[in-house]
Parts: structure tokens; sequence; C-alpha cells
DNA sequence: GGCATTTTATTGCATTCACAAATACCTGCT
DNA sequence: AGCAGGTATTTGTGAATGCAATAAAATGCC
């Protein structure tokens, strides 16, 4: 009895297929041990604080931060749970709504972030971008774009933050200047 | 006091770093949730099953295997552990070299591949290859394959293994097929 | 107004996972 | 032979994580 088969993958969708699982490995792991050694935060932890930053008033609610973050939301619960206790996290009840929790960036959590931002953004470059032509990044971009589940509005609108900072300027500004955009929704 | 900071990163960068994530994300969770509902298998146990039925006698170290499924060396001994006490994989002893364990591939695990290999299969491609245009995917295989470790070679042999089996055909007869190939090496 | 439904966040529980230490073994040097 | 150093694997332990169930509150329908 003969299952019927989608059709099989070919030698150019088999490499893209394990160059994602393996790429994204590797980079992630580098990123976290790094982050991890030199600022004592997890790459969770790091985008938490980044999109509270990042928030209007750097608040959000669990819920949107749970999107963002790449992280079940009781995983997420968690994780504030353990920034709240290191002080970097307040919480916040909501006026309008009595259920919604705003996760808030508080002036700790802004400095672990600054001191944390040049550390992730060397990571980056050094294990992702620099071995990316422009075409590269591009495609990429483009490719996976699509498949990430956010409109290229939001992708466009969150990049303009990092892109506003100059080559060589202070870390603390350049978070400084980012904290008043807001453009973070969810899909 | 001003940190020298690496260039912050511009919108494609950001675009392409966040697609990255997110659609990693996204593909991993959504084919994770159907092997592991469809066929109660983990992904990571797919991935071992798999590795093993292409490799020559159907065996791997458990240290290649570590390599090749996205898993520390102490996190595969786990896995093996659970396979091996649901039978689909059994250790044996190293001959030449008495510290090396063997994985090997049971009859069962065989099996239970040969069964979530349609639901893992039609994932890829709903998932992940169905969005992409034979240019992104190429594109993609070419920027990532570059960031994932392996070289080429070991990505041209692997995508031979799925490549063979025609677009109509018995999954059992793909597996098995392949189970002679050899082309698992550690980076 | 009152009850069913849905939404938001949290918690119970079990699993997964990685790092570091321990173990067993091999290799090369003297 | 014997030991120093390196390699392959496992185990101890604690942290992270997700799913399902729960709690609390809003919303809609009668």
């Amino acid at each position: 009895m003969a299952t019927q088969l989608p059709r099989p993958l070919d030698e150019r969708e088999m490499s893209a297929w394990h160059a994602l699982i393996r790429s994204h490995n590797r980079v992630m792991r580098r990123l976290e041990a790094e982050l991890e050694s030199e600022q004592r935060l997890s790459l969770p932890a790091y985008e938490v604080l980044a999109h509270l930053s990042e928030a209007p008033d750097q608040r959000l609610r669990m819920s949107e931060l749970a999107v963002h973050a790449v992280l079940s939301p009781s995983g997420l619960t968690r994780l504030v749970d353990k920034l709240a206790r290191e002080g970097l996290v307040s919480r916040a009840r909501c006026d309008a709504d009595a259920r919604v929790i705003y996760a808030v960036l508080t002036p700790e959590g802004l400095a672990r972030l600054e001191a944390a931002y040049p550390v992730h953004l060397r990571g980056v470059r050094e294990h992702f971008l620099d071995h990316l032509s422009e075409q590269q990044c591009e495609a990429i971009a483009d490719a996976l774009g699509e498949l990430s589940g956010v409109g290229p509005a939001d992708c466009a609108a969150a990049a303009e933050v990092e892109a506003v900072a100059a080559a060589d300027c202070d870390a603390a500004e350049v978070l400084r200047d980012a904290a008043g955009a807001q453009f973070v929704e969810a899909p």
C-alpha cells in the first residue's frame, strides 16, 4: 500500500531547509553564549527589554510581548517574573481593562539594555550579517520576511529604530532616541 | 563616556535578522506540533531517526549525531535514551574504540520514521518551501548555507538522499533506497 | 441585570535541555 | 610499561519551556 507522498525535496530545497535549521542554531547559540557570559542576559530576556524600550511609554501588554519575543504566554509570564525580581521591569495594571498587565521597563532595565546592546549588535554583525552580501541580506529579508508572520510595514518601522543611530556614537543615546518610537504591533 | 559601537543595523539588515528569527520560530513550531500530534515524535527525535536511516549500516556515533541533530551531547544522550526505551534505536559498542557508542536504527525505528516521513515532508513544503520561489530557495541555500557550518559538499550529498525519490511513490521505498547513502561528516 | 462566551494572564505539572563534573578510554611520549 | 593529555559519553543539577487547567475580567446576548 503506497502512501501518497508530497513531492520529495530536491537538492536545492534540501539545502535551503537544512541551511535554515543549522544556521539559525549556530548563530543563536553563539549570540546567546556571548550575551550570557558578558552581560548575564539570555536572548529572550534581551528581546523583552529591547521591545519594551521601543514601545510607547516603554510598556507593553504581556500578550503583545509574547508575540514579539519568541516565547509562549506562560514562558513570558515566567521570564517577566524573573526580570521583575531583578528589578529590570515592573508590572502595571491597565485602567481600562483589569485583565491586562503591562510590563514596564525600569531605569535599571534600560541601563542593563544599554550595556547589552553593543554586545548583541556586535554578535549579530559578526555571526550573521558579516557573512552576507547586500544582495543576500535583501534576499533573506524578502524570502523569510513573508514567512515571519509580520507585515513588511512592521519590519520597516522596527528597522528605523536602530537605523537612526550613527556608526560612532554612545549606546545610551541611541536607545534613548529610539525609546520614543512606537511600532510594535501584533500580527 | 561614549561606548564605541559597531555600525547599527540599517533597515535591510534589521529585516533580515528579524525574518530569520521569526520565520524559523514559526515554521519549527508548526512542524513540531504536527509531527507531535500526528505521529508522537518530537522534531529532534525525527531528525535523529532520519539521520540514522541515511547513515551506513543505519548507525552513527553519538557525537556525530549530536552535531547533525541540533542538540548538545548531553541532550542527545537523553534523547537516545528515550528512543531506546521506545525501541526505536539501540546502542552498540564500537570494537575499535571502546569509548564510542553507536546509535543504531531498529526495524521499529525505521517503521516509525516511514510513518512520520510524509507528515514531515508535507510540513516542510507547506510551511516553508511553498512560500518560496525557486530563486528565493536558492538564495537561502547559498546565503545561509555558508553560515550553517557544513561544507557545500555535505549539503549536496544529503540532498540526493531525498532527491532520488520520485514524486509519487511509497514512503518506505524512498527510505530504504536512501539507507545506503553515506555522507554524514562532522565539521 | 444576568448568564454564556471569549479574552488575558497565571500556575501546576511534566518535559526538555544545557553546562559542568565525572567516567572510561585512547594516544603519544618518555 | 606508565603517565600526561585529550576524546567520547554519561550523569548531576538547575533552569527554561510548553501545554492544559485555572482565575479573573470583559463582552455579547437574552
